[in-house]
DNA sequence: GGGTGCCTCGAGGAC
DNA sequence: CGAGGCACCC
C-alpha cells in the first residue's frame, strides 16, 4: 500500500512526500509534478501515517485546482473524499472557500449574521458608488474602480480604516470611503472577497482559545501555489501553523503572476525566516515539456532580476522547434491558429483537446471565437464572459440572496423592479431611509408598512418592538405597489427552508414574472432562460443538503465558483484561455497570441521594473504550459477600442528568437537554432513560392541582425506611423500604388512581388513576398518601395 | 415614471 | 467597438 503511494516518485518528491513533520518547503520548477507530490502527500498521510482526515488541510488556489487534487486523492486511494470542505472529512478547497467555511461557523464571534452574503467585484463596485454619492465625492474625481482596488489591497495587507495612514489628501478621502464602506456593508449583511480572508485572521487574532481550537484540530497543512499567497493568506497560514509547524508549502517564484491582487512571492523567503528549520526541496526534473521548450522558458525567465536562478532538466529530448508566426492582424493570427491546427490534425500529431489557445486579456478571445466557429474547430472558453455575471443570472441570484438575507439592500434595488413594477426611484430613496431609521432593511420596511410584524425580514430586535405599524409617508397608491412585492416576497420567505433551491428558483422565476418578461419570444430571451435553466441545474446539487443549510451553501459555491466549464473538460475541443487561468495546467501544443508591446507586457506594466518582470513571468508561465510544440505569434496591427494600433513585436519574442538549444548533441552539431519562423500561410499556396528552400527566420533574423529594425519592419511606433500619416501619402485621387503581380524593389529586402495592396483610411498597405525574407506587410507612404516591373501571373492568385 | 438616444470613456489578471 | 451614464422626451 505504502508503496502504491510511492511509486513513480523520484527522490526528491518522495522526499517531499514522506517528510511528515515540521515545516517543509518544497520549490518546485514547472512541470516538476507538484500536484502530484500534493496528492500523494495527502494519500501518504491518511493510508501510511494515519491521520485522520479531520487533521489535514490542503489550500489551493482555484476551484479548478482543488478539483484537480481531490481528482488525484481519489485515484491514488480508490475511494472517494468527501466533497470540499465539510467538517467531517478533509478540508481541501481555495483559502476563500476554506475561510468562508470558518466565518460561518464562527460567525457571532467573526462579528458577523451567520446568514451573511458574499459580494463580488461588481457588488462591491455598487457599495463603493452608494458610498460616493453619500459621502459627496465626485465620481469623476475618485473613481470607484480605483478606491475599489485601493480597499481590497488595504484588506489584503490586514489594514483597517483605523490604522490608515492619512499622510496625502488622496489617502484621506480613501480612509473616509474605506470606513464608509465598511459600515454599508456590516449594514447590508454582506462581505467581499477579500473580506474572507482578512476577518478570518482577525476572528483567530482576536480569539486566541478559537484558533487554538483549529490548531489543534488542523495537524497538517498544505499550500499550495505559495508563491501565490498574499499578506492575509500568508498570515492565516502561519497563524494556523503555529503550534504544530506542519506547514508544507509549496511553490515557485518564476511562476508568480498575482501581484495585483497583493500576491507576495516574497513570502516564500519569509517563509524560510519564520520557520527558520525548514527542510527545504528542491524539484528540478521537468516531467513536461522538450528540452526546446525549455531552453525557451529559461530564455525568457532567466532576464529576471529577482530570482534564485533553478537547473530544470528533462530527459524528453529535444523536440520540434518553436514557431514563430507574424500574422497582419487579428484575425489572421486567428486564422493561422486555426488552420495549423488542422494541419497538425491532418497529420495526426494532435486532437482539438491537444491544443491551448492563450492570451493575455479576455478580450482578445474574441476574433479567435470567431475564426474557430467560421472553420468549424471546436474549442471552449476558460473564463471570460463568466456564467454567474450574466443579468439574468445575477437578477436570479439577488432574489435567492434577498430571501436568504432580507437586510441586503443591494440585492433588493437589484430586482425590485426587475421586472418592472412601477416603483421609481424616488420611492425607493424613501423607502431606503425610512427603512434605515427603523432600523432594518427595505424588505423589512416593507414589512412594517404591511403590518407585517414578525416577518423574517425583520431582525430579531425589532419584532418585538412594535405593537402596530409605524407611520410611513407612502400614498396609498405606491404603498399598494409595494404590498404587491412585498406579499410575493412574504410568500418566499415564509417557505425558504421548506423548498429546495430549485423550488425556489421556480416559484421566483414564475410568481416574479421574471419568466414571462425573459422569454419574450425573441432568442435572446430564450438564449438568457437558458441560462437560467442552467442556474436551476447547479441549484439542483444542492436538493439534498439540510434544508436550513442548503440556500446559504449554494449562495456560497456560486459566489466562490467561477468557471464552470471544468466538469465537461473531456471534450475533445480545443481550449481557450487568458495565461493566468493557464497556469498549473499542461497541453501538447501550445499557442501564445498577442505577443507584442502594450498587449503582452501589458500596456499598464510598462512604467514598472517589477510589473515587467511580473509580465516575463506571466510569459515564463505560459511557455512552459507546453509538452511538445510552442507557437508564439504576433499581430502586425490589431484593433484594439475600435482603433487600430501598431505596435511592436514583444520584447519576449525577441529573447526566444535570441535562444539557443542547449542539449548536448544540438551544441556539437551546430544547428542550434531554437525557433523557426512559420511559412506565412497567409496567401494559402503562395507559402511555397517564397523561400521554402531558405527557411525563412522571419522575425528572428531582423531583430538580431538589425539593431534599427525600425528601418526593416514596416513602421511600428506611434510617433513613425503618426509621421507617416501626417506626411501622408501625397496621392491624390486615391487609387492603390501597387497591385498584386507587381514586382518591386525594397531598399532592405531586395526584390519581391506584391501579392496584395489595401487601401487603409490614409494610407496604403502593401503584401509583399520577398524573395529571401519572407513575406512583409509594409505601409506604401513609409518603405522605400520602387516598382520595377510586373509578373504576368503571380502564382496563387 | 420610464424609455430612448447620444456621449463619453474605457478592458489586466480572479477568488 | 461596447457599456454605462445622463439628458431629454413621452
Amino acid at each position: 500500500m505504502h508503496d502504491d503511494i510511492l511509486a513513480g516518485l523520484n527522490a526528491a518528491q518522495r522526499e517531499a512526500v514522506t517528510t511528515i513533520d515540521g515545516p517543509v518547503l518544497v520549490l518546485a520548477g514547472p512541470g516538476s509534478g507538484k500536484t502530484r507530490v500534493l496528492a500523494h502527500r495527502v494519500a501518504y498521510l491518511l493510508r501510511v501515517v494515519q491521520v485522520h482526515p479531520r487533521a489535514i488541510m490542503a489550500v489551493t488556489f482555484t476551484n479548478k485546482a482543488a478539483q484537480e487534487m481531490r481528482d488525484r486523492i481519489n485515484g491514488l486511494l480508490g475511494e472517494s473524499v468527501p466533497a470540499s470542505t465539510g467538517w467531517r472529512g478533509l478540508t481541501l478547497g481555495t483559502f476563500h472557500s476554506i475561510c468562508a467555511r470558518i466565518l460561518r461557523q464562527e460567525a457571532e464571534l467573526a462579528g458577523l449574521r451567520p446568514d451573511y452574503v458574499i459580494y463580488d467585484d461588481g457588488d462591491q463596485l455598487t457599495a463603493i458608488k452608494q458610498t460616493l454619492r453619500e459621502l459627496n465625492i465626485s465620481e469623476k474625481q475618485y473613481r470607484p474602480e480605483a478606491m475599489r482596488a485601493a480597499i481590497s489591497r488595504m484588506k489584503n495587507e490586514l489594514v483597517r480604516p483605523s490604522e490608515m495612514s492619512v499622510d496625502t489628501y488622496w489617502a484621506q478621502v480613501l480612509t473616509r470611503v474605506y470606513e464608509y464602506y465598511e459600515k454599508l456593508m456590516a449594514a447590508n449583511g454582506a462581505v467581499d472577497f477579500d473580506d474572507l480572508l482578512a476577518r478570518t485572521v482577525y476572528l483567530f487574532r482576536e480569539h486566541p482559545q478559537v484558533l487554538a481550537r483549529y490548531q489543534e484540530r488542523y495537524r497538517y497543512l498544505l499550500v499550495d501555489e505559495f508563491q501565490d499567497t498574499n499578506t492575509a493568506q500568508y498570515e492565516l497560514m502561519r497563524l494556523l501553523a503555529a503550534q504544530h509547524h506542519n506547514l508544507f508549502a509549496v511553490g515557485d517564484e518564476d511562476q508568480s503572476i498575482y501581484g495585483f491582487r497583493g500576491a507576495d512571492y516574497r513570502n516564500v523567503l519569509r517563509f524560510r525566516e519564520d520557520f527558520p528549520t525548514a527542510r527545504v526541496i528542491l524539484l528540478e526534473q521537468n516531467y513536461r515539456s522538450t528540452q526546446t521548450i525549455l531552453d525557451a522558458a529559461n530564455a525568457i525567465i532567466s532576464r529576471n532580476r529577482h530570482r534564485t536562478p533553478k537547473a530544470l532538466r528533462t530527459n524528453r529530448g529535444r523536440g520540434p522547434a518553436v514557431t514563430i508566426y507574424e500574422a497582419y492582424d487579428e484575425m489572421d493570427e486567428a486564422t493561422y491558429v486555426v488552420r495549423t491546427i488542422r494541419e497538425l490534425m491532418a497529420r495526426g500529431q494532435a486532437r482539438p483537446k491537444d491544443c491551448a489557445v492563450m492570451y493575455r486579456t479576455n478580450a482578445q478571445s474574441r476574433p479567435l471565437e470567431d475564426a474557430f466557429v467560421m472553420w468549424g474547430m471546436p474549442y471552449r472558453l476558460v473564463g471570460g464572459t463568466r456564467f454567474y455575471q450574466r443579468r439574468e443570472i445575477k437578477d436570479m441570484l439577488a432574489y435567492l440572496r434577498l430571501i436568504h438575507n432580507p437586510a441586503d439592500n443591494f440585492s433588493f434595488s437589484r430586482i425590485i423592479n426587475v421586472p418592472r413594477r412601477g416603483i421609481g426611484e424616488k420611492t425607493l430613496a424613501t423607502l431606503a431611509q425610512w427603512s434605515s431609521a427603523h432600523g432594518v432593511g427595505m424588505a423589512g420596511g416593507l414589512a412594517l408598512i404591511a403590518g407585517d410584524l414578525h416577518s423574517p425580514a425583520l431582525p430579531e430586535e425589532v419584532r418585538t418592538r412594535y405593537t402596530q405599524p409605524p407611520e410611513h409617508p407612502f400614498s396609498p397608491a405606491v404603498r399598494r405597489t409595494l404590498m404587491e412585492f412585498y406579499r410575493l416576497l412574504a410568500g418566499w420567505l415564509a417557505d425558504r427552508h421548506k423548498l429546495t433551491v430549485v423550488e425556489l428558483l421556480d416559484r421566483i422565476a414564475d410568481e416574479s414574472g421574471y419568466a414571462v418578461e425573459l422569454r419574450d419570444g425573441t432568442p435572446e430571451g430564450e438564449d438568457r432562460w437558458a441560462n437560467v435553466q442552467e442556474l436551476r441545474s447547479v441549484a439542483a446539487y444542492y436538493n439534498d443538503f439540510p434544508p436550513e443549510l442548503r440556500l446559504s451553501a449554494f449562495l456560497e459555491e456560486v459566489a466562490l465558483v467561477s468557471d464552470q466549464d471544468e466538469l465537461n473538460g473531456e471534450d475533445d475541443r480545443v481550449t481557450l484561455l487568458t495565461l493566468h487561468t493557464a497556469k498549473g495546467l499542461e497541453f501538447p501544443v501550445v499557442f501564445i497570441v498577442g505577443l507584442e508591446e502594450n498587449i503582452l507586457p501589458h500596456v499598464r506594466s510598462m512604467d514598472d521594473p517589477d510589473q515587467l518582470e511580473e509580465e516575463r513571468r506571466l510569459m515564463y508561465v505560459g511557455v512552459t504550459r507546453a509538452k511538445d510544440r510552442l507557437y508564439l505569434v504576433r499581430a502586425f496591427r490589431r484593433t484594439l477600442f475600435g482603433r487600430n494600433e501598431l505596435n511592436e513585436p514583444s520584447r519576449f519574442l525577441r529573447d526566444v528568437a535570441q535562444a539557443r538549444v542547449t542539449t548536448a548533441e544540438v551544441l556539437s552539431s551546430g544547428e542550434a537554432e531554437l525557433v523557426t519562423a512559420s511559412p506565412q500561410a497567409r496567401e494559402g499556396r503562395q507559402e511555397r513560392s517564397v523561400g521554402e528552400s531558405q527557411r525563412p527566420r522571419g522575425l528572428a533574423t531582423p531583430h538580431r541582425t538589425s539593431p534599427a529594425h525600425g528601418a526593416v519592419e514596416p513602421p511600428s511606433r506611434p510617433a513613425a506611423a503618426i509621421a507617416g500619416r501626417e506626411g501622408g501619402p501625397a496621392r491624390e485621387g486615391r487609387g492603390p500604388q501597387f497591385s498584386p503581380g507587381d514586382r518591386v524593389d525594397h531598399g532592405l529586402f531586395g526584390e519581391g512581388i506584391v501579392l496584395k495592396s489595401e487601401l487603409t483610411a490614409d494610407d496604403e498597405e502593401v503584401t509583399i513576398a520577398f524573395a529571401d525574407k519572407g513575406i512583409k506587410t509594409l505601409l506604401a507612404s513609409y518603405a522605400k518601395l520602387r516598382k520595377i516591373g510586373q509578373e504576368a501571373t503571380p502564382r496563387g492568385l
